[in-house]
DNA sequence: CGGTGTGAACCTTTTCACAGCA
DNA sequence: TGCTGTGAAAAGGTTCACACCG
């Protein structure tokens, strides 16, 4: 229940302070709030309320609030929260104060752009390697970082303390590469294939599918132009195979 | 309830058959099952269990005929899913019977991969155009395609019936892109912008932030260093402070 | 008065467990 | 007998509305 605190209390030793297990739904959002709040420091706001943090970050502000108070945030009320502090408290949650090394795998079309991007460096992780199996590919500079065979990975992991990997290769390799990754002790993995892996438990696994978004917005144009066309149309039947199915494959709706 | 049809019962008029609304979560499964029995389908099976797709596609059996329960999708008891029917089914539903056209706005560094990725092509996209603010960029070929320059958008848009934009420019820009793409008729976007957009009803966004990915990763791998830590120590109180928050940033607990 | 923190209601999603069909 | 389809229960998340504090 509550995580209510009185200052005070500090905590003794290499204490890791109550993590609660705050409810992934919050968990995801918490980033968001926190660039959210980055923003605002550097617009000069030095407090925001429910309300103001809420628009920036796109929730409302009733799951703004109940978010924080799972963290036992001190909002002042009548005032709202200090922008500093929260700032703190996030990235302290999230494990942000130590800046975490990063093992990037496969640097083809799309892990050579997650090499430059510095999107990672400036919100709280080091790339601290680049791996492909690909020889060719191999002593390939990017950003600073040239590129490893990943044979190097057991040697490089202990060296760097690696314990994030981002999967960028293909679908094909992907689940050797997370066993490799596994076996040099990551327990967090970000993967671009477009598979699953399979893992050992205690080991997270994040999946990122470009064409999967791209897919579910699909869906909803499709729906859109469903309903859209509905009300105009007078014509024929293309329709209602059983289980909602058309069979003629009709062209989209009409309208548009 | 039942999105049932019988057969013989043909729906009238422009009509698109049924688009039922699903549950957003089956919406978001729909496109792994699609993957996944894609898989099957070139390894030659013709027919899977809901266990077996399930399997392949990383979640339970229980939700996936749900899920499948929810299209009005037929599976034979005591036998499967015939894999070629499914694909159908599910392709239909995700709108992905016609070739949707994609325009990515944004080519430095991400948006160069995403040109550059076969998985949209594969999976039911054609990036029709590519644009950037940057008179530099302008003119670059990219994957057969010329980089054009965002003034042409309005003209491109409308010759190639772009309903979908991808941003993948600079935060800073991508509001502006955003307005820029409603204006010209898109009605779904995918932002990989690390900003809120605010786009008007019917137009939906879908949004990835790859930093924020690493970040709930960093989160639990913040969450299991703490766990571990616990039990070793011997003592003393490592504890609630008010808040959850500890008031000494201390040192990631300690193993690691 | 303004705005946080939070119980309680509501809705969505997941899981269970089994009836019923091939 | 095997496996789907689905009610019913459980869990998880969101929204409401307001007590309470600064």
């Amino acid at each position: 229940m509550s995580q209510h605190r009185h200052p005070g209390a500090p905590r003794r030793a290499g204490a890791v302070p109550a993590l609660p297990d705050l409810p992934e739904a919050t968990v995801a959002r918490l980033p968001e709030y926190l660039r959210a709040l980055h923003n605002l420091a550097e617009t000069g706001h030095e407090t925001v309320s429910s309300e103001g943090l809420a628009n920036a970050a796109g929730v409302n502000s009733a799951k703004l609030r109940k978010d924080l108070s799972q963290l036992g945030s001190y909002g002042t009320r009548g005032v709202g929260y200090d922008v500093g502090l929260l700032i703190d408290q996030i990235e302290y949650v999230l494990g942000l104060t130590q800046r975490r090394a990063v093992a990037l795998v496969g640097v083809g079309n799309l892990g050579h752009a997650l090499a430059g991007y510095d999107g990672f460096a400036s919100r709280g992780f080091r790339i601290a390697a680049l791996f492909d199996a690909d020889q060719e590919r191999v002593g390939e500079e990017i950003n600073d970082l040239v590129v490893l065979h990943i044979d190097e990975l057991p040697r490089v992991a202990a060296e760097e303390s690696i314990a994030i990997g981002v999967i960028a290769t293909p679908a094909a390799a992907a689940q050797r590469v997370a066993d490799q990754l596994v076996a040099v002790g990551v327990t967090s993995i970000l993967n671009f294939a477009p598979c699953v892996l399979s893992v050992p438990d205690g080991v997270d696994v994040r999946k990122v599918d470009l064409a999967i978004e791209l897919q579910i917005l699909s869906f909803h144009e499709h729906r859109k132009a469903s309903l859209t066309a509905l009300p105009a149309a007078g014509g024929s039947a293309l329709t209602a195979l059983p289980g909602g199915l058309a069979v003629t494959e009709s062209q989209e709706a009409i309208g548009t």
